[in-house]
DNA sequence: AACCAGGATGAGC
DNA sequence: GCTCATCCTGGTT
């Protein structure tokens, strides 16, 4: 059997129900793939002969924008296409199984892995196929989704579809499954690194957005439209995936991407309820982050807890002083400051605006002065620890 | 000088 | 109506 070199896209899946894509001609592996179902669309473990790295290859031919021609314009509407890179080796565990009933991945004969990572993308995949995908969680109606904590909601899932439940259903994100964000997050903040823009989205300014969209247009080859916007990386969360295309042309797609990426490694997917990993969020609820004419708003307090709770490291500026207690010190008022003007793109904010901010939470109960006063030091109030 | 408390006002959602 | 951003007066460290 010849190797098939090949990188599924499953969203594609249900849209391009009659294309037909090939990989590339000049090898003798390649095949054509007809796009109207997902078994022949992924390759199994066992028909991969080939090294890796090969199959890791970017495949030119199977670019986003080539697909979204007006033919599939409908569907566009619909879906955000997220993956095109095959994944590197993970530990797929081998008895779990998890139904997933959502439009492009029917369920009778889809069986994949699902949770809804970090970022509130929903990732699928499946332990016998090299390939994955994740969709950004509001593009799959919450009621086609399962809630992986509901037990009852389960149970009459698969009684519905008289499928017998598996073993264990458990949320992949708890199992450290990071593909494929993870792999492609890196890549993507190096290039970032390169152009001279922040790797964390929420220090981007708008003319950070401007540099990473006109980037973006230049990989892609696409005529750069940025200029038409003066946008922060809030404001571009807040559009979908239709909203972009009309904004950024052929460049859309691409964009869209790499904002689910982004989200998911920055501190951002802190900020938005249900999907955040976090006590005071809900996570459940299969929510949307970024749902249709759903405006991202960030509330100060939030921030400020994100820089605290931040993987990159703030301490610098702010820091714990009792974490258990919810007491912090702002070391760096100006940098605090600056962050969070950057953030909401208010380049003339201050300290002295920044606490007033901080002195309405007085009176709402969300942030206090610790018992005994000190400069800089804060304390959230129960309920928002 | 930097920080703190809180009133007033208006923008933006 | 809510959350800020901004500006302000006046007090404290």
């Amino acid at each position: 059997m010849p190797s098939v070199d090949f990188t599924v896209i499953g969203q594609f899946e249900a849209m391009a129900k009659d294309l037909e894509l090939t990989t590339d001609s000049s090898n003798p592996c390649t095949r054509r793939v007809p796009m109207n179902s997902m078994d022949d669309c992924m390759p199994l473990k066992s028909d991969i002969k080939e090294e890796p790295d090969f199959l890791y290859q970017n495949h030119p031919e199977l670019d986003f924008n080539n697909i979204f021609n007006e033919q599939y314009s409908d569907s566009f509407q619909k879906l955000i296409p997220t993956t095109v890179a095959t994944p590197p080796p993970y530990p797929a565990p081998s008895n779990t199984e998890v139904l997933v009933h959502a439009p492009q991945y029917p369920p009778v004969t889809h069986r994949t892995f699902t949770g809804v990572n970090a970022s509130g993308c929903t990732m699928f995949s499946h332990p016998d196929y090299l390939s994955g995908a994740s969709v950004p969680t509001g593009m799959v109606e919450s009621r086609d989704l399962l809630d992986l904590d509901n037990q009852n909601q389960q149970d009459s899932f698969y009684e519905e579809l008289g499928l017998t439940k598996p073993r264990n259903v458990l949320d992949a994100s708890a199992l450290g499954w990071e593909f494929p964000f993870q792999c492609m997050l890196e890549q993507l903040q190096e290039e970032l690194s390169r152009i001279g823009v922040p790797r964390d989205p929420m220090e981007w300014t708008t003319e950070h957005v401007r540099k990473w969209i006109s980037w973006i247009c230049t990989k892609n080859k696409k005529a750069d439209s940025s200029s038409n916007g003066n946008m922060s990386f809030a404001e571009l969360c807040s559009l979908n995936s239709n909203d972009l295309f009309r904004r950024f042309g052929e460049s859309g797609p691409s964009i869209s991407m790499e904002i689910e990426l982004l989200k998911s490694g920055s501190s951002y997917a802190k900020n938005v309820p249900n999907i955040a990993n976090n006590d005071n969020y809900n996570r459940t609820p299969v929510k949307m982050p970024s749902g249709r004419g759903h405006k991202q708003t960030i509330h100060l307090w939030q921030f400020l807890k994100e820089l605290l709770l931040s993987k990159e490291n703030h301490s610098d500026c702010i820091r714990w002083l009792d974490r258990k207690a919810g007491i912090f010190k702002i070391e760096d008022s100006k940098t605090v400051a600056k962050l969070w003007g950057n953030r909401k793109n208010r380049p003339a904010m201050n300290y002295d605006k920044l606490s007033r901010s901080v002195r309405q939470y007085y009176k709402k109960g969300i942030i206090k002065k610790t018992e005994q006063s000190k400069r800089l030091v804060y304390q959230f109030c129960n309920g928002y620890l």
